[in-house]
RNA sequence: GGGAGCUUAGCUCAGCUGGUUCAGAGCAUCUGCCUUACAAGCAGAGGGUCGGCGGUUCGAACCCGUCAGCUCCCA
């Protein structure tokens, strides 16, 4: 068969990913074998492929794929979760679209286009990761909203409240006025947000005194303000202790407390206090027993109790409220402040703290044997750093808001009388049940009602790791059994609280067990300048167009040569440019190890044999390398190695010493080993790179299996007199090299080239890969120095080149003479160290072995210079 | 305000428990080559007081202290 020029990635992308999945490489069943298993951090069902997923699923890929060669059962579960609030903003956008109203929908009827929606969009981002590469066990997808997973959350949340993990109550929370929902702690980002601080009078209720000024940066609550607080100490303020003040506009009359939580430096060091508006406030509120009077409605607009500005959204309100108080004259002065203000992670709006009836699940009551675990290493994070974080947030656990105004989601189980008493129960039938049972109350169903709000997303992928092998709602099934627990878990750091801590919460209530052995967070995809890759900045480059026009493998490698463990990485197109080089360089390899399928000769005799056991045993060093770095996850240095080997080894030096004369035969012996340290190169490859080492795999033989699953072989020992040679080797040419280069002689000038040396025996079988290597048309070993040649010393032996141009003696004696001083302070570092008796007596004997062994080479190195300078 | 981390070549980063010629890699730069696998390449080269200062040690990029700059998390 003919090869194409170049390696053609859309066709071979294709080809192979279809033969994978005829073949049911990717899906995997119990039996015999140790499982290997990961589960995906499920996307968002919304969701398209970014940055960051391309690097998570990248590596879960490698892991799997390495963990399949290596003769494990691999199972990679794939999935997406519902996620509650951003689909549900979608398909009201949708439905807004084709002019229909959610209000104007009952919930069934919007559930109905939800699903439709889900249907028709939801799953995208799985048909991308196929594109990537990815060899999950697609037989396996799930989604959170699958009928046995809906049971599973409801079945949990029911035995969480009936363990009294979970109760109802009204506390302050972060409330989302664009979706209408209450958010999580986690679900609120921070962000850095330029803001004006507003002094404002407030008139004193004091004879006499006119006025208190308070800094405020939001000025469109003090309609709910019912307090003004200054700290004790503060005498400026000591004289109005207990005294009274007016909110001005709507001139209610509050009290002035005092609390050491006010800052007195901050502002004036007096505080309004609003306690249905602020997460501080209200605790004060609280230990001060203030009135609480709540201004807006749940869309972010004024209401009623404000009394004026009603109906204006909040932030329209405080451009007006300003106006008002500055032609009142209860504006002193504005001046600019940057601070952190919470914004909701999905729709981006300025969060606002709300006074809420809500959910709550009581993380005290179910955190520490999942702290335990992490701190003990039974699940073990990498990097370890992490460790920390998890601890200090566990320790510091806060209760969870579980509950979210939202029909997309699982249904909180609770049902309500016309009392607003309720009870939790799976369905109306046990409702009525519970009711009799435990409230002796006789009611029907037409008069009870289920709770209208459903459970946060993470509520429901908290299961995940042994729902998706229906570990819950089958407990004791064969697959729970022998995949959970399941063993690495590869997530971003940003969701360790969202979603790794509470699986690990989870895994250790339902199943008594860890839901993984070891997480490896991965770093931030950021762009070249160090920013975030976000949609806002548009810094976010197309994978999918990147896989098209560069291939999905130069796209694997362009993510994985710049990703550091466990760092954030900067990543950078030309990362893709250098994968493509290098699959365009293992292309021209196949092509000249294709070349010499028709000249082998069974007859020739093996000519390679140092170059073969040498590669040979390379193989052997870079495999235990490996199993190194893949014990740490430090998976871009294993890339890097393997580039290395093929690049350099392989093709660099290899290559050129096995390969044979223009238009020479090839023995049978190095054709065969070239071929197979092939094969074994691109299924060391294979992880990271899997559509064109599949391909090269079949283009190398005719044949029947498949690299995906060709078991890696047992490592054999390494021969470091052989890793020795090979280096006295490299250092020879290149040093030969330099010094043709140096020398000005044409590549093409042959040379006659003299080894003196007093172990020939070294070089006798490396004599002629330095002869084709230098292009030296002769090799002879002399006692003697040539002289009108090049010198050149390498270790302790020297090399003569003699040409037929005229030599230019001076920059070789420049060179030698640097290199001799170089020497001489060498060895007089290593001689004051030999001759200081406490580093004799205190280091170890091995250390000080080596010292005598550096002072020995380095004198007969020294030796050696010496005598070329002399000759020269 | 509390906590964590980072600072090594022009750029991005390795450097595991202090000890080989240990100051490294890739990219970028420079020089010479269109040498029948590969110019998307080959053969070479240059480049850093390991953020500053102090300490421990026979010995420090590595351990300790301190200062400076940057980043992230939590309040």
């Amino acid at each position: 068969m003919e090869l194409s020029k170049n390696f053609e990635h859309r066709s071979a992308e294709e080809k192979w990913y279809q033969h994978w999945l005829d073949k049911k490489y990717f899906h995997s069943t119990p039996d015999n074998r140790e499982p290997y298993t990961i589960v995906m951090p499920p996307p968002n069902v919304t969701g398209i492929l970014h940055m960051g997923h391309c690097l998570n699923n990248t590596i879960q890929d490698i892991l799997i794929r390495r963990a399949r060669m290596q003769g494990k059962n691999a199972c990679w579960v794939p999935g997406t979760d519902h996620a509650s609030i951003a689909t549900e903003a979608k398909v009201v956008q949708m439905l807004r679209e084709k002019g229909i109203q959610k209000a104007t929908l009952s919930r069934d009827e919007f559930l109905q286009y939800a699903w439709e929606w889900k249907e028709k969009y939801g799953g995208i981002i799985l048909e991308q990761l196929k594109k990537l590469g990815c060899s999950a066990d697609w037989d396996r997808t799930t989604f959170t909203m699958d009928t046995h997973y809906y049971n599973s959350v409801i079945s949990v949340f029911i035995d969480l409240f009936k363990k009294g993990y979970i109760y109802r109550g009204k506390r302050m929370i972060n409330w989302d006025p664009k979706a209408k929902t209450a958010l999580s702690d986690e679900e609120v980002i921070r962000k850095e947000t330029q803001q004006k601080l507003y002094f404002l009078k407030y008139k004193l209720d004091i004879p006499g005194e006119d006025h208190i000024i308070i800094a405020t940066v939001r000025p469109e609550t003090i309609m709910g303000d019912t307090a003004i607080c200054v700290h004790p100490d503060d005498e400026r303020y000591k004289h109005l202790h207990g005294k009274f003040a007016f909110v001005p506009l709507i001139n209610r009359r509050i009290p002035i407390i005092t609390d050491d939580y006010v800052t007195q430096e901050f502002g004036t060091g007096a505080l309004k206090v609003t306690p249905a508006h602020d997460m501080n406030d209200y605790q004060l509120g609280e230990k001060h027993k203030l009135d609480i009077v709540d201004i807006l409605n749940e869309d972010g607009t004024l209401n009623e109790a404000a009394e004026i500005l009603v109906g204006e959204d909040r932030f329209e309100a405080r451009k007006k409220i300003i106006k008002m108080l500055e032609e009142q004259g209860h504006l002193l002065k504005t001046e600019d402040y940057t601070s952190e203000v919470g914004y909701s992670e999905r729709t981006d709006v300025v969060a606002e703290p709300r006074l809420s009836l809500q959910w709550w699940v009581d993380m005290k009551k179910i955190y520490s044997p999942a702290l335990k675990a992490v701190m003990e290493d039974e699940i073990k994070f990498y990097p370890p750093k992490f460790k920390n974080l998890y601890r200090h947030w566990m320790e510091n656990i806060k209760d969870w808001c579980i509950s979210r105004q939202l029909w997309w989601g699982h249904r909180i189980p609770a049902w309500y009388d016309a009392d607003g008493d309720f009870v939790v129960a799976a369905n109306v039938e046990d409702a009525i049940e519970l009711f009799k049972k435990e409230r002796s109350k006789i009611v029907t169903a037409d008069r009870l009602k289920q709770d209208e709000d459903c459970l946060d997303t993470w509520f429901s992928s908290w299961l995940w790791p042994f729902e998706v092998f229906k570990g819950y709602s089958d407990p004791g099934n064969k697959e729970i059994s022998y995949y959970y627990p399941t063993n690495t878990l590869v997530t971003a750091p940003e969701i360790i609280f969202f979603w790794v801590a509470r699986m690990i919460m989870a895994g250790f209530e339902y199943k008594e067990q860890k839901p993984f052995s070891e997480v490896y967070f991965t770093g931030i995809v950021r762009d070249k300048i160090g920013r975030k890759m976000s949609k806002q900045l548009g810094n976010s480059p197309d994978l999918l167009e990147m896989i098209e026009k560069d291939g999905a493998d130069a796209v694997r490698f362009g993510i994985m040569i710049s990703s550091p463990a466990g760092n954030d990485l900067m990543w950078d197109e030309t990362g893709n440019e250098q994968g493509r080089f290098f699959i365009n360089k293992m292309w021209n390899a196949l092509k000249l190890v294709k070349s010499w399928e028709e000249r082998v000769d069974a007859n020739a005799k093996a000519q390679n044999e140092f170059a073969i056991q040498w590669f040979e045993n390379r193989l052997q060093e870079v495999r235990t390398q490996l199993d190194d770095q893949f014990a740490d996850f430090r998976l871009s240095e294993s890339l890097k190695t393997i580039y290395s080997l093929i690049w350099d080894d392989f093709c660099s030096w290899y290559l050129e010493w096995a390969k044979p004369g223009f238009e020479q035969p090839v023995d049978k012996i190095t054709y065969e080993k070239t071929i197979s340290f092939f094969e074994e190169l691109v299924q060391l490859l294979h992880p990271f790179m899997p559509f064109v080492t599949e391909d090269i795999y079949h283009q190398l033989n005719d044949r029947k299996d498949d690299i995906i699953i060709k078991e890696l072989p047992k490592i054999k020992d390494v021969d470091t007199s052989l890793t020795a040679a090979g280096n006295l080797l490299k250092e020879t040419i290149t040093a030969i090299r330099d010094a043709r280069n140096k020398n000005k002689l044409k590549p093409k000038e042959p040379v006659q080239l003299f080894i003196q040396t007093a172990e020939e025996a070294i070089y006798k079988p490396i004599e002629n890969i330095i002869s084709r290597q230098a292009n030296a048309e002769s090799v002879e070993f002399t006692k003697e120095n040539i002289a009108d040649s090049i010198t050149v010393v390498v270790q302790k032996d020297k090399f003569y080149l003699k040409t037929l141009t005229e030599l230019d003696t001076s920059s070789q004696k420049e060179q030698l003479i640097k290199d001799l001083d170089y020497l001489k302070g060498f060895l007089v570092s290593v001689e004051k160290k030999l001759s200081n008796e406490r580093f004799v007596q205190n280091a170890k004997p091995e250390i000080v072995e080596t010292e005598r062994k550096k002072k020995a080479d380095a004198e007969a190195k020294i030796k050696v210079i010496e005598e070329s300078l002399a000759a020269l």
